[in-house]
DNA sequence: CCAAAATGATCC
DNA sequence: GATCATTTTGGG
């Protein structure tokens, strides 16, 4: 390759120069990075943003590193510009190239999501300041009163926009042009940023209990030292472990170092950035989904140049370009939402192991209810532990009971147990508030229709419509097709049979409303409905005590606190625990258990009440007896027999197309090919969960492995040998979350 | 028979 | 992801 590089460079026919050429990375879902020329005179060193071309169009790309000079020299094309950003940091370039090895997704997939705000990389627009032209001696006779004035606002201060330098002095803008085109004022470009407050690291924290200074000064000495670490805080919910990580992130700003906050989507609240704000003295820089275009390059820009010391999101902000990142914390780290499925099947928060050991920083992942792999990955080593027992004199968990459904049945078409009515009764006399949980959204997850006993499908998903009563639709909740609410069955055409089956919040509502007609209740859903600013608002009134019953989805169980909330009820227990999915179980527990940790955190005592078909249920027991860690070993020790994560490894591959006679060709021709060897297990092919979605027929592989082999090779072998009609997707997920 | 629509290959 | 060439389909 060395020799082959030389003679290119002095090609003998012509005697010239060829051009440099580099790679450049793409942000599409190519097989890899394309060899570009680059043009006499431009400046391109790894990282750098630049336009090339490609086909018809040109793209922006990053430049991942020197030229293969593989490509023809007839195919290779000049890079047609620099993009006047800074460079994408190495370690981010290696983030990159990790993230796309370990997923198997194209390695441009991975860099599109670290390109997320392409306007962020043109150049900042500027204004025109002003300030005082240098002296040259004559000036004292052009000056009348309001010019002096304008003199002297820019004494002290730095240059100022015309508008605002003549509303500062009293003066017509004019008054500020004329002294400019007399050489009284000097014009100058300056960039626009938009200022984003630092936290303030000196600031006094809180006064923290004993074992809250201990686990503080843990972490604080693992940001001093500069380097990778991964550390779990486990403690239950209000023992504290936000006041932990905030002494972590003081430490870090002190050190001049940006700071990440990962939080799922729906517990990015402004509760918690209020707690933040009360720390820091200003609010972090936030990053989700939610952000006009305008936020999110400003946001880019200013994390990008250092000038941002904070910033919390969701999972997409691990891709964020970070100048000088100091520290990682995961909170909630076992939540499901870090996992996305969709596009790069990638895990947030284990990504986010890899960002912190690729950039040098430490990474603290925090959980009352930690998942089945921080836990293990605490038992063999690789993290660190802290651990935070219960406040004293502060709130304690919520007395938890279990009611056998069974035994105390609601009435027929009703679905709260007497012993939650009764509760709801004190609870309301007693001008406390209630939440009732239940994570399913609409009035009823199923409408039957009597006639011929069939239920409505959705056209596109092997799934029921459910009814929104209030929005007068039904819905697929895989999809999002709607229909209105039929007259007739187009099954068998018997007219206006339908009933609803089964609960909904919607219904829910409906019931508790029927028997508390005079409380004040509320709707808190993940619906459309609702939007960011709506919920905010619930929220708040909820915190204010202007709601007696909140009736919510998992949206109000995460990352809210609500002081006068001492009575929840979980309506279905077992909701989550049937459909044969590995971690049905741990899901499950760890829902639960943080939805009852909402309940009496202040002084007053809570309850918390699970209905359930299945009491004797190992998350059953667990929850009412309140041991967690009895819960999580015999959870681990099932998972060590059945040779499953964080036991094994697992991989899934699901194909989809619209015509399953092609999709069980590819499947059989991906069966024939199948890897055999000890260690590695094929699950399948079978009919995937979601048997149809979106009008496609889906299959499925798992691909189970022990511990010690490598999947990604593995797969890479086994797929190479397949050809995909166009027709057949293929989804590879590496550590799958949910089997759904 | 043509033309729109679906499919597939390629982009450096 | 976008574009262009090629194949399929469907309507007259």
């Amino acid at each position: 390759m060395g020799a082959e590089s030389v003679e290119k460079t002095v090609p003998p026919e012509t005697g010239q120069t060829v051009k440099r050429t580099v790679r450049v990375l793409l942000p599409l879902p190519l097989a890899d990075a394309y060899d570009y020329s680059v043009p006499e005179g431009l400046e391109v060193a790894p990282g750098a943003f630049v336009v090339a071309p490609l086909g018809k169009r040109d793209c922006i790309g990053v430049v991942w590193g020197e030229g293969t000079g593989e490509v023809p020299e007839a195919k290779l094309r000049d890079i047609v510009g620099i993009l006047p950003a800074l460079p994408m940091a190495d370690a981010l370039r290696r983030f990159v190239d990790w993230v796309s090895a370990y997923t198997l997704a194209p390695p441009g997939a991975v860099l599109r999501m670290a390109m997320s705000s392409p306007s962020a990389l043109e150049a900042p627009k500027t204004e025109l300041v002003y300030r005082p032209a240098e002296t040259s001696g004559d000036e004292a006779l052009k000056l009348t009163a309001a010019r002096r004035r304008v003199l002297e606002a820019l004494k002290e201060g730095p240059a100022m926009p015309a508008a605002e330098l003549a509303q500062v002095a009293g003066v017509g803008t004019s008054v500020v042009k004329t002294m400019a085109s007399i050489g009284l004022l000097e014009a100058v470009e300056r960039t626009l940023r938009r200022r984003f407050p630092q936290p303030d690291g000196e600031r006094e924290g809180p006064v923290l209990s004993d074992a809250q200074r201990a686990a503080a000064d843990a972490l604080v000495a693992k940001v001093e030292a500069d380097a990778f670490s991964a550390t779990l805080l486990d403690g239950v919910p209000g023992a504290g472990k936000t006041e932990v990580y905030f002494e972590a992130i003081a430490a870090a700003l002190k050190a001049g170092r940006q700071v990440l906050v990962l939080l799922p989507e729906i517990a990015l609240t402004s509760q918690w950035l209020k707690r933040f704000d009360d720390r820091f003295g200003c609010t972090p820089a936030p990053w989700h989904s939610g952000l006009t275009s305008l936020e999110r390059r400003e946001t880019w820009r200013a994390i990008a140049e250092g000038r941002v010391g904070v910033v919390v999101g969701a999972r997409s902000a691990l891709f964020l370009p970070f100048a000088k990142l100091g520290l990682i914390v995961v909170d909630e780290e076992h939540d499901g939402s870090f996992k996305q499925d969709d596009g790069v099947a990638y895990n947030a928060r284990d990504m986010a192991v890899v960002r912190a050991r690729l950039v040098g920083a430490p990474i603290l992942l925090a959980s009352a209810t930690p998942s089945l792999e921080s836990v293990t990955n605490v038992s063999s080593g690789r993290y660190g532990a802290l651990h935070l027992p219960a406040r004293h004199g502060g709130a304690t968990m919520a007395r938890l009971q279990a009611i056998d459904l069974r035994r105390d049945a609601p009435s027929r078409g009703k679905w709260l147990s007497p012993p939650v009515v009764e509760a709801m009764k004190q609870t309301l006399a007693a001008g406390e508030q209630t939440l009732l949980f239940l994570n399913r959204r609409g009035y009823a997850p199923m409408t039957l229709c009597r006639g011929c006993g069939s239920g409505i499908e959705c056209p596109q998903c092997s799934a029921w419509l459910v009814e929104h009563r209030f929005r007068r639709t039904l819905v697929c909740h895989h999809c999002g097709y709607s229909e209105p609410p039929p007259t007739v069955c187009k099954k068998c055409g018997t007219p206006d049979q339908f009933v609803a089956c089964g609960p909904g919040v919607e219904r829910l509502a409906e019931e508790a409303l029927e028997l508390f007609p005079e409380a004040r209740l509320e709707l808190f859903t993940s619906d459309s409905l609702m939007n960011r600013t709506e919920a905010a608002a619930a929220v708040d009134r909820m915190i204010a005590g202007e709601i007696d019953i909140l009736i919510g989805t998992q949206m109000a169980a995460k990352g809210h606190h609500f002081p006068g909330l001492t009575l929840v009820a979980v309506v279905d227990a077992d909701l989550g625990l049937n459909g044969g999915d590995l971690r049905a179980a741990e899901r499950t527990f760890q829902m639960l258990y943080q939805v009852a940790g909402r309940a009496g955190r202040e002084d007053r005592p809570g309850r918390a009440f699970v209905q359930t078909y299945q009491p004797e249920h190992a998350v059953m027991q667990a929850l009412v007896s309140g041991d967690r860690d009895r819960f999580v070993s015999a959870e681990l020790a099932d998972r060590e027999l059945a040779g499953m994560p964080p036991y094994g490894r697992l991989a899934s591959l699901i194909l989809s197309g619209p015509d399953p006679a092609a999709l069980d060709n590819v499947c059989a021709a991906l069966a024939r090919n199948a890897p055999h060897r000890d260690g590695v297990t094929i699950l399948g092919p079978s009919v995937a969960p979601m048997a149809l979605l979106r009008g496609r027929h889906r299959r499925r592989f798992l691909l189970k492995t022990s511990r010690d082999v490598a999947v990604q090779p593995l797969l890479h072998a086994w797929l190479e040998k397949i050809g995909l009609p166009g027709s057949v997707r293929l989804q590879v997920d590496v550590d799958p979350y949910s089997f759904q």
